[in-house]
DNA sequence: GAACAAGGGATTTTT
DNA sequence: TCCCTTGTTC
């Protein structure tokens, strides 16, 4: 075969048609066809010119994917080495990868599947040096690429205070997802951010990177634009070799990744997009929306079908769902359908406070556990991170085993990227970043003012720090004993560097950690989290041992950067709304729908009506998740950062359609569906300005506009208040005080026991009340 | 260079 | 409220 990559290594398997007698047989019966309901099929078989596959949640997405990959090389239309197949995470292409094995009985080898990132730089390895890289190039994590920017910043005279490196980076992320290098920008594009000199920074730091032979996620998309464009032959070649191109979770590219598939995908025209606008949650991320809403622009002719058959949930649940995300605009539409039963109406509950809806997700859980449904198939899914915790206290309270998915990862933690660091220096004495992060560590006397004079030798001769390094050590810049150190430390270096050859690279990762001296520093270290960090050092190594070299091994750790999932544990999941795409439970419990909350404040804030439709599409990804019932709740109290904030329900429970949800109001409180407002009228309680909170020890509320509907009579023993918050005023109320109460007005109190008081209200008569629920009257606003 | 205080900020995070 | 970063002091 005359195809342009013969001599990739990954290549050299015959096409795997050819191969297998297993498949010989598939081939004429084409049986994993079968069981396609007509538009899947219909999606499968359209193989040639653009495709847009919009697959709404639930409809067998992955099974088409999977199938049509199956179907090109069961046709024979192409061998796996000439389909191009992306995806975002590592995940989706390794189950990708499992079930077309599966389909056809034999792994396809020689594919290329992965995620745009791994397939964008093993593109770029092989043509980095037009580019201006070696092929050993570097790619920073986050924390480099924060680090650098600090120093950029420093550099430059930028505060850091009012112009955080993190946010600078951002701006810079946002540009490269856009496919904006600095040559594309003039300096007032940056408008205020760093002083007006984002730009510029953005320059230095991409000069900054080609020194240190390194890029950052974007660049190797860039880069890879950049040599397509620049040089038509290498372009050639990677048009003569990609036939097919298949995209997962088209809602969520960017403009970078988008002109790379355009790009690649101009020769053949065969490409097929494969997604759902209505799950596009990462705009915030640089995703952009209207590539999926522009498929048919962008790429003429055009085919699309459209999955509505929802093969997930019961009617109730896409009822709702629909019926929420009909209030999104930007929409190209589908109607899912589904032929299973109605099911149970989506559970919308009212609670008083954060502790008491804790509290009846506990509750929920438990009834369910007891009626067999197992815990792995429970989750909980919020809008962010913080608002776990209280799950997480209540949960194990009762002894209920749960999981918090999405913390930090195995890759990110601190032990684990300085023994990275060590390893990358040890790899490219290029890599500066990696050498200053462990340079001192453990300490060894090399302090700012040394490294102070290793930066100033480097720059001046333009060379790395290691080569800088080992010119100090000829000089008598530094002092006798630095020198020493210094110079011990680079013939380490140089010596694990010459090991690299011969020795195993498992074995040099550990003399590399044993003779550094910084598996002794954890030793040595009394802190807790100590042995935990020396473990997590040793499954370091162990993982090592699942590849082939040192450099296989760090750019699996630069693009991977998961977590081993623990699998079929009987617990309930906890975790994000985002974390939880692409996943499904049989009872999802929905926590924390109310205004400010979800949506999200800021998101409103920032980005208008576009945050909230995203907003809107979260709460939709949400709620399709489940296939049995979803739990709605929130709450008219929430504890936000130290202080009392009263809250109104969300509007997305407004949008949920009356027919498919059941209002459970705790006593007295206000469900949000059919009306506003638990106890606030108009004003949201969150976020922006002019937020009462907290006053005075005790618990304040705002004044509410629109009256609730007449609370029944409160009594100490009903179970809603007994989620009292917990601030209480610093002094008890005596007998014959004036209070305010938010919903009761004001009163006096008749008598007091303990924390309980009975109050005689102006308008309500007398009630029983917890006296955290009242201020004193001059307090009130 | 370590220990501590003070201040500011606090969504979401596939790679 | 709480955590992380920064600055101060010995």
């Amino acid at each position: 075969m005359s195809d342009a990559y013969d001599d990739d290594p990954l290549s050299h398997a015959a096409p795997p048609a050819a191969s297998s007698a297993a498949m010989a047989a598939a081939v004429q019966r084409f049986a994993y066809l079968d069981g396609l309901n007509p538009t899947q099929r219909a999606a499968v078989e359209a193989l040639d010119g653009p495709v847009l596959v919009l697959a709404g949640a639930g409809t067998g997405k992955t099974r088409v994917l999977t199938t049509r990959l199956a179907h090109l090389l069961m046709t024979r239309r192409a061998a796996a080495f000439q389909i191009l197949t992306v995806t975002f995470t590592n995940k989706a292409a390794r189950e990708m990868r499992e079930r077309v094995a599966h389909l056809m009985g034999i792994e396809p080898e020689g594919w290329w599947l992965g995620t745009f990132h791994a397939l964008a730089a093993r593109i770029l390895r092989r043509h980095a040096e037009l580019v201006g890289l070696k092929s050993n190039f570097t790619i920073l994590d986050t924390d480099d690429q924060v680090r650098l920017i600090k120093q950029l910043l420093e550099a430059e005279n930028i505060d850091s205070k009012k112009w955080p490196a993190r946010q600078v980076l951002g701006a810079i992320e946002r540009w490269k997802d856009r496919g904006l290098t600095p040559d594309r920008l003039a300096d007032s594009d940056g408008g205020d951010v760093a002083g007006g000199r984002v730009v510029a920074i953005y320059r230095a730091y991409q000069d900054r990177l080609r020194t240190l032979n390194a890029c950052d996620f974007g660049d190797l998309l860039l880069h890879n634009l950049s040599i397509f464009q620049g040089h038509p032959d290498v372009l050639a070649e990677y048009h003569r070799k990609f036939r097919y191109i298949l995209v997962d979770e088209y809602q969520d590219t960017n403009v970078a990744q988008y002109l790379w598939l355009r790009i690649l995908s101009q020769a053949h025209k065969n490409i097929c997009c494969v997604g759902d606008e209505d799950q596009s949650i990462y705009a915030w991320r640089g995703a952009e929306i209207g590539n999926i809403l522009r498929f048919e622009t962008d790429f003429p002719g055009a085919t699309i079908v459209k999955l509505e058959q929802n093969y997930r949930s019961t009617g109730h649940i896409l009822a709702a769902a629909s019926g929420l995300i009909a209030n999104n605009q930007g929409r190209l539409g589908k109607t899912l359908w589904t032929e299973a039963d109605g099911g149970e109406p989506v559970k919308v509950k009212a609670v008083w406070d954060g502790e008491e809806e804790a509290r009846w997700v506990g509750e929920e859980i438990e009834a369910l556990q007891r009626k067999g449904t197992p815990l792995s198939q429970i989750a909980v899914l919020v809008r962010a991170g913080f608002q776990t915790r209280e799950f997480e206290e209540r949960f194990i309270t009762l002894g209920l085993p749960y999981k918090v998915l999405g913390g930090p990862r195995f890759y990110e933690r601190q032990e684990i990227r300085d023994a990275m660091a060590y390893f990358r220096v040890v790899n490219s004495s290029d890599d500066d970043l990696a050498f200053e992060r462990i340079v001192n560590l453990p300490k060894r006397g090399v302090g700012p003012a040394a490294m102070q004079t290793l930066y100033t030798a480097a720059r001046a001769r333009g060379l790395s720090l290691t080569d800088a390094g080992w010119l100090l050590t000829e000089t008598d810049e530094l002092k006798p004993k630095l020198r020493a150190t210094l110079r011990g430390l680079l013939q380490d270096f140089f010596r694990w560097r010459t090991l690299m050859a011969t020795v195993p690279h498992t074995e040099l990762a550990r003399s590399i950690l044993d003779e550094s001296g910084y598996t002794r520093m954890w030793q040595e270290d009394k802190t807790p989290e100590a042995p935990g960090r020396l473990e997590n050092l040793k499954e370091l190594i162990t993982a090592m041992a699942e590849f082939e070299n040192l450099p296989g091994f760090l750019e699996h750790v630069a693009l991977v950067m998961e977590n081993a999932e623990a699998a079929g544990i009987e617990q309930v999941t906890v975790m994000t709304l985002h974390g939880a795409k692409g996943l499904e439970f049989d009872r999802v419990f929905l926590p924390g729908w109310e205004e400010g909350v979800f949506p999200n404040q800021r998101a409103l804030d920032e980005t208008g009506i576009a945050g909230l439709e995203e907003e809107r599409r979260l709460a939709y990804v949400g709620l399709t998740r489940a296939r049995r019932r979803a739990y709605v709740s929130h709450a008219a109290n929430r504890r936000l950062y130290g202080s009392w904030v009263s809250s109104i329900p969300s509007r997305f429970v407004d949008e949920l359609p009356q027919d498919n949800v059941e209002i459970e109001a705790a006593n007295g409180l206000f469900a949000g569906s059919g009306g506003r407002g638990a106890f606030a009228g108009g004003a949201a309680g969150y976020g922006t300005g002019g937020m009462g909170g907290a006053m005075g020890g005790g618990f304040q509320f705002r004044g509410s506009t629109r009256q609730a509907p007449a609370p029944k009579t409160i009594t100490l023993d009903q179970g809603a208040y007994a989620a009292a918050p917990r601030p209480r005023p610093d002094a008890p109320f005596a007998k014959g005080a004036r209070v305010f109460h938010q919903k009761f007005g004001y009163g006096t109190v008749i008598a007091v026991a303990e924390d309980k008081l009975e109050i005689e209200f102006d308008h309500s008569g007398a009630k029983k009340v917890m006296d955290s629920f009242v201020v004193p009257a001059d307090k009130a606003t």
